[in-house]
DNA sequence: AAAATTAATTCGGCAAACGAACTATCATTC
DNA sequence: GAATGATAGTTCGTTTGCCGAATTAATTTT
């Protein structure tokens, strides 16, 4: 492996530690933890959905989902409706104060980052962007070809 | 918040994401959990080290680490020995059936982009390792700038 | 109307993670 | 050099996450 794929595989594990290590300390701050975070994100980002949907979303299944939908109601931050034209859909919506409890905990790291990036002169930002884009096509393409691999490394056991 | 911030937010999810995606599939396939796989990998980077060491880097629990330890040590990939100075201390390797192991499941999402970032023309493997770079000391900085305010605001709750 | 499909939940079980309490070992200090 | 404090690791109890399999209820297909 050459010297440049070794530095870019470091950078980004750099980048997911760092980012690992901000949503823990999101987590123990909001009370909540990191899975119940992302589906509240979620329905934030979409507004009213299923489970289906979120279980999709966040890549967990959907049994998980329920559980976690359980322990966010149970705190009052969402809440289940019964579909009207499909009886079987549930849609779920955050409740007052499960708006609230977003609010009053703003992305912090995400903030920071989006103040230090929006100081970088114009094309930086627009190097960094394509960059970034690049790199995760590069990563999905990668994984969408390693799947076969795993798949029948998985049989051969 | 600017558009192309929102756009590097989301590519770096979607980076964030594929790795995941990766590390689950990892997982399944060795038939080792991801926390454990990233003791091993701990300690095939570093050698011999501590508990206390795992757990600053793994950031988890001593505890926990003592609990991924005794799954490792019943499938003997891993061993302890007493610190001989310090007593106190404990000192894991890779037993050679972990090094095995981890030799027997390369890292198939990092070669398959190792792969792709090396067809790239040498000016742009440039400019990624350099894109990556900086946008992981951003948001290392980011962290640290935002350290505080964590604090200020868990003291608040 | 019967069969197949779909959405969500329940249940059982394992793994991860933590804080608190505990043991054993240094390191200080009086 | 005995008491006190600090440190490394473990144990214990509990909460949470996560999944697969089975279940219930509703919808769609045949």
């Amino acid at each position: 492996m050459e010297n440049r794929t070794q530095e870019s595989l470091i950078a980004l594990r750099r980048i997911l530690r760092a980012s690992d290590h901000h949503a823990k300390a999101l987590s123990r701050r909001t009370g909540l933890t990191t899975p119940q975070w992302i589906v509240l994100q979620i329905l934030g980002e979409v507004g009213e959905t299923t489970p289906k949907e979120i279980a999709a979303r966040a890549r967990i299944s959907q049994a998980t989902v329920t559980a976690l939908l359980d322990k966010l109601q149970s705190r009052g931050l969402t809440q289940r409706t019964r579909g009207q034209t499909d009886r079987r859909q549930v849609w779920i919506t955050l409740t007052d104060s499960g708006r609230a409890t977003m609010a009053s905990a703003p992305d912090a790291l995400q903030q920071m980052f989006a103040v230090k990036f929006e100081a970088l002169p114009d094309w930086q930002q627009a190097m960094l962007v394509a960059s970034l884009e690049h790199v995760a096509s590069l990563l999905n393409a990668a994984e969408i070809d390693a799947a076969p691999l795993l798949d029948s490394a998985a049989i051969d056991h």
